[in-house]
DNA sequence: CGCGCTATATTTAGATG
DNA sequence: TCATCTAAATATAGCGC
């Protein structure tokens, strides 16, 4: 016992690994053990699981049962089994079924542009009035910037409205409908989810 | 204790489990903790990842960080071009590489965290000195607001910069090439995984 | 990197309400 | 169906190799 550092396993903190170096080693690891869980899920309950994971740096590890072309190919034609996600019956925490929340967003979101779209011209024109240099790139540079802020916020409601709850608790919800059989041009919507945040969604109900 | 019967966690059994309802109870326990232990990767370790999975009665479960869209996106864009996700030349419609923009995202989003939560205190102290009527629902809400713009700009960003790029442009190709039926060999291949047969760990090399 | 080790933190099967 | 409880099995952080 030459240390008397802390060891054993340690409480999981949910927020991000300051050592670049550690981070890597404990993804690892908590990657093993992620695809051993899914192992241990797939013979023993008979389900199928697929699991892609893109690691910090970028690179894709996969799991499949049976495999993973199997999983994506029941998932696009399997859209049209939704049925039970449509009634919208699972709700979130604020009592909105998530239907009804992602409507809200987009209208919500259609006013957004609509505002900021006045709030430039508005810049604009009293940057102009004030005989200042002006260019358009400042303004995108700055929408940029807004965004990147927007995203990031995105990220932050995603996971801490939707994902927690729904993970520390239960994980119900809903899973979007694309709407569509597999044919590949019905694929590219299934990217449009009007309604698919980030942490998502099982589902209420027979399973 | 009325019972001896077995009790607390026994040894995981890699085999069907025969009896019918405790193969539904074991498949959801577990597959909530299949889902927290993926939200246990994704924030601390800067990773991406998705799930989806089939219960033994053919519902699907799913799981996506930052939500599933954008994960099949990467998967199926980078199974054309992962060459340029993993030198970072791959980029958004802003410019910025799709890795690069995930990282600065999560650092971003741990500096946006604490100076909410600085700001909150000291909305809160200066309420108080002021002796206005104070309870903490009041920022709640406030933050509710905030949240849910970001959350929608989340989604705007999400669609435009990431699936609309990867998907409509490589994955119609991708599947044309695969012979029009659910042969994803070509994107699996791609990645150079040793993949799943029927269940498999991820790739080797550098992550 | 990954493996093995060990002390702890977590997970979870089965029972119960 | 779903939450809770509890004992035991597991996962895993930090360290060395």
């Amino acid at each position: 016992m030459t240390s008397k550092a802390t060891r054993g396993r340690q409480e999981v903190e949910m927020k991000k690994l300051q050592k670049e170096s550690s981070r890597q080693v404990t993804f690892s690891k908590r990657r093993n053990g992620l695809f051993k869980k899914a192992s241990e899920i797939c013979l023993p309950c008979g389900a199928n699981i697929g699991i892609i994971v893109f690691s910090p740096k970028g690179k894709p590890f996969i799991f499949g049962h049976p495999n993973i072309e199997t999983i994506l190919g029941r998932f696009f034609s399997g859209s049209l089994a939704m049925d039970d996600y449509e009634n919208g019956s699972a709700t979130t925490e604020t009592g909105l079924c998530f239907q009804e929340l992602y409507d809200e967003c987009e209208e919500a979101l259609e006013k957004l542009k609509e505002e900021k779209k006045k709030r430039i011209e508005h810049t604009k024109e009293a940057m102009k009035n004030k005989g200042e240099f002006w260019w358009d790139e400042a303004i995108d540079d700055n929408m940029g910037l807004e965004e990147l802020e927007a995203y990031l916020k995105a990220i932050e409601e995603l996971r801490n409205n939707v994902a927690r709850k729904a993970n520390e608790s239960m994980m119900c919800d809903v899973v979007a409908d694309s709407g569509g059989y597999f044919d590949f041009g019905i694929a590219a919507d299934a990217f449009n989810f009007d309604h698919c945040p980030s942490h998502d969604f099982g589902a209420a109900g027979q399973l």
